[in-house]
DNA sequence: CATCCAATGTTATTCTCTATAACATCATAT
DNA sequence: ATATGATGTTATAGAGAATAACATTGGATG
């Protein structure tokens, strides 16, 4: 009669409603397009009662961080799986991680607002792990490979990836307010981020 | 009588209750730190009721959004102010307009999110105004005397101008994440746009 | 000058949503 | 087998947004 214990229980006690509400807020984010959807509308997509979400989480911001921590893992995929695909220390690698990066805040904007919004009451959070989640590391290494290929110190590696970083998350920003299209309808945020790059590195080889 | 008059009158209409509550609005946003200050919190500031707000803002996300206008504005004077500091086509104005720009975002980071985070429901506002009103052509003019002086075409200058802009916007976000403190504690985010910015402009001077 | 009305204010109320309290069920450790 | 902590439920309090119905006023109009 396992079975029917189990059917019993998961008419009870979900089994895994902590995973099923993140899942459920996600959702919702990504339909909506904002991050004020109604705790009992997650609740409900997870067929529970409006009470249960807070057995698993304080309050919604708690929920929402859990999301956020969702997404950059999502994030660290897709630039790992960009990374392989491309040789380690090659500019194109380290555009192709940018415009990764670009393709996933700008695919998924409510995300975006999860990363880059909250700060203050963004809580426990390590922003070491959530870096590392992030993929962040990738582009460190991959612009260390760069800088022995050049001979330039190893030293300057983290430096020009947060640079290059904040190239990617800057155009980013400025594309999802529809600037691009506004002011150059004949380029897009990838190539934008490509001569970028190009120039930036370029600027660096000679030694500036 | 006219004093009485006019005291009567403000005991009932208040006067310049539109512009009284985005003040209020934008004290409350800077002292919270985020906008979800309560309307009626707002409405005692300017010393009305919890309903009177309603005859000037359609709702909470309308009176956001005339605050979003006054911080642009104030945003744009700032830009203008250093604009006129500096040698117009130089690389020092271009670099001086860019920690203008992370200057007033990283001290405001509740305007930075008003700005960079809304986009949906972010209404009526004419984006063009918006982007004259915070200084952004400043950039353009900027940009274009400097791409004169090297002898290059003026048409690349909205190109440029974007780019550069990606790059304060970008290290701006990352600076206020603390992510600078973090992995540069040497550094800081002014001196990396600087160094950013003679980089990339050194590589636009090579023609790549 | 008297009066009317549009603008702008008030109080009262409804509705939505967060969060907690009090109670119910179940899994599992001994 | 059963006690207990984890996890679920229903009911409800409380905060805040927004609207309805009513009040006041300044200024346009005859």
């Amino acid at each position: 009669m396992s079975k029917s214990r189990q059917e019993t229980s998961r008419n009870y006690h979900h089994g895994d409603l902590r995973n099923a509400l993140i899942i459920a807020a996600a959702e919702l984010i990504e339909e909506s397009g904002s991050t004020d959807f109604a705790m009992i509308d997650a609740a409900r997509r997870a067929r529970v009662s409006s009470a249960a979400p807070y057995r698993h989480f304080k309050d919604k911001a708690a929920l929402l961080e859990a999301v956020l921590e969702f997404a950059l893992f999502a994030l660290g995929l897709e630039m790992e799986a960009v990374a392989r695909r491309h040789d380690r220390g090659s500019i194109e690698a380290i555009v192709a991680l940018g415009q990764a990066y670009i393709r996933f805040v700008t695919g998924h904007p409510q995300f975006y607002d999860l990363m880059w919004g909250d700060r203050d009451q963004r809580g426990a959070q390590d922003p070491e792990t959530e870096l590392r989640a992030s993929g962040f590391y990738l582009l460190v290494d991959t612009v260390q490979a760069w800088c022995l290929r050049i001979g330039r110190d190893r030293e300057d590696a983290l430096t020009l990836s947060i640079k290059l970083w904040a190239m990617a998350h800057g155009l980013s920003g400025i594309a999802m307010h529809g600037h691009v299209e506004r002011f150059l309808p004949q380029a897009d945020v990838y190539s934008l981020l490509q001569s970028s790059t190009y120039t930036f590195l370029e600027g660096v080889r000679q030694g500036v």
